[in-house]
DNA sequence: TATTTGACAGTTGTCTGACAACCTGATACA
DNA sequence: TGTATCAGGTTGTCAGACAACTGTCAAATA
């Protein structure tokens, strides 16, 4: 007979640290532990939860890692007080690894620079709008005599001058998040100059637009400004994305 | 005299386990790293990058929280074939710090839906809106016999499928982050019975407007059905955003 | 007195070594 | 051929050690 044995369901025991994880995830849940809180030290957790200071290390690491708490050496770790640059970063990772920078990852760009631009055109003031005129001059000034890497950050510089703009923190996180993540494309992209002439341009345009705070012509001047790009071919994702003759 | 002394910029050194954690990251995206692939043993990478085991171990520990590579006792360590779920939300934490659920949250939340749902207006197909329409039938049945959490779980289950709908994964990653954000508002707000019922309408003006095809009046379905929620008085965020009489 | 310096205890950062639990593939055996 | 056993490698966890750093407080200094 060849009947196939009894298949238990594999069961695993959560690690150590993952629990250690989750018991200081749960006392946050619970408010045992508030922002701006002092946990007890290393040793002293390791105590406590009969385990080895090894595994509240590697735990504490990985809370530091998501942002939620912060170690200072020499004074203790903290439940941080307000959520910090590295909460989202994380999301970079994920979106590493789902896809090989393909239509998708421009889809979400379109939708997230579409998105933080009309906030920033609401939010703006005359001097976030000074900051942003500034930053697409420095790239203009700068096309003749600098290397695609530093014109590429000032490129990315340009984003985030409107990404500041919006005046809302987590916009500005997952705005960075995706901007950054085309900098190597936009890098090589500024090999050649006249690539970089049409990002100027379409920089201008987009400034204009923010200026006019008219929907569609935030639209159009984002949709343009990244159909110069290494990948033209893509285009057919953005025009799907612009649905009513916008 | 009491002049002040000369101020020193702070120098500081990024920590090795951080050092490491870059280290990997860069080799993923520079992809000599690929899904599925086996990194070196944790010894054999000590060696290879100078330094203890422990902090490779807490580097992995991180990479492993944030959902990018699996560890396999007994076999090795690989990078995640496909992102996995029990990825842990870096953004749900943020709810958990007192950052509860403010008026840059809402923008957010209005800012990802207007985008995802455009693209799924432009994305879904006959089958995709059916499974929408079903979503949105499902919690309209269950008003009157389940609990406010059940319910809240059947208007998650609606946006969930607009997401689908867009059939971009990392769309849909970043918009079920920030709708579950949302989760425990919505349980709340749905324990009067006539909040539900302002819901189920709102769902079925996005319907509509999906079915449209028409961008003004997806923004103008998504503002509204966020008009009605335990936030109502950050209303004036929502009025900042649709800026040209949308 | 007011300020700086120095010593000290406590804390995190990192390394090393050790062992248990576990997986994998090869080997020996029936 | 199919099965059981074994050896080596790998991760999970612990323990101990030391360096680097911080905050505190008393002593020395102006």
């Amino acid at each position: 007979m060849d009947s196939k044995p009894f298949q238990f369901q594999s069961i695993q025991q959560p690690s150590v640290v993952d629990q250690i994880t989750q018991t200081i995830r749960d006392a946050l849940i619970r408010g045992e532990l508030s922002p701006g809180q002092k946990l007890p030290s290393e040793p002293e957790l390791a105590r406590q939860l009969g385990v080895g200071r090894s595994a509240v290390r590697e735990a504490l690491k990985v809370l530091q890692a998501i942002g939620v708490v912060e170690s200072r050496r020499g004074s203790g770790t903290y439940v941080v007080e307000e959520p910090s640059d590295r909460m989202l970063n994380p999301l970079s990772f994920a979106i590493l690894l789902g896809t090989n920078v393909s239509s998708e990852l421009i889809e979400l760009r379109v939708m997230i620079e579409i998105g933080y631009c009309e906030l920033a055109a609401s939010q703006a003031t005359a001097a976030d709008m000074q900051k942003i005129e500034q930053a697409a001059r420095a790239l203009e000034n700068a096309v003749s005599h600098a290397d695609h890497e530093h014109l590429a950050q000032l490129d990315l510089n340009f984003h985030y001058a409107i990404l500041e703009a919006t005046h809302n923190p987590l916009v500005q996180k997952i705005g960075r998040a995706v901007e950054e993540l085309f900098f190597s494309s936009i890098s090589n992209n500024f090999k050649e100059v006249q690539n970089v002439e049409q990002a100027v341009a379409a920089h201008r345009d987009i400034i204009t637009a923010l200026h006019s705070h008219d929907l569609h012509q935030i639209r159009t001047a984002i949709v343009d400004s990244l159909k110069n790009t290494p990948w033209k071919d893509q285009v057919t994702v953005l025009r799907k994305i612009h649905i009513n003759g916008v």
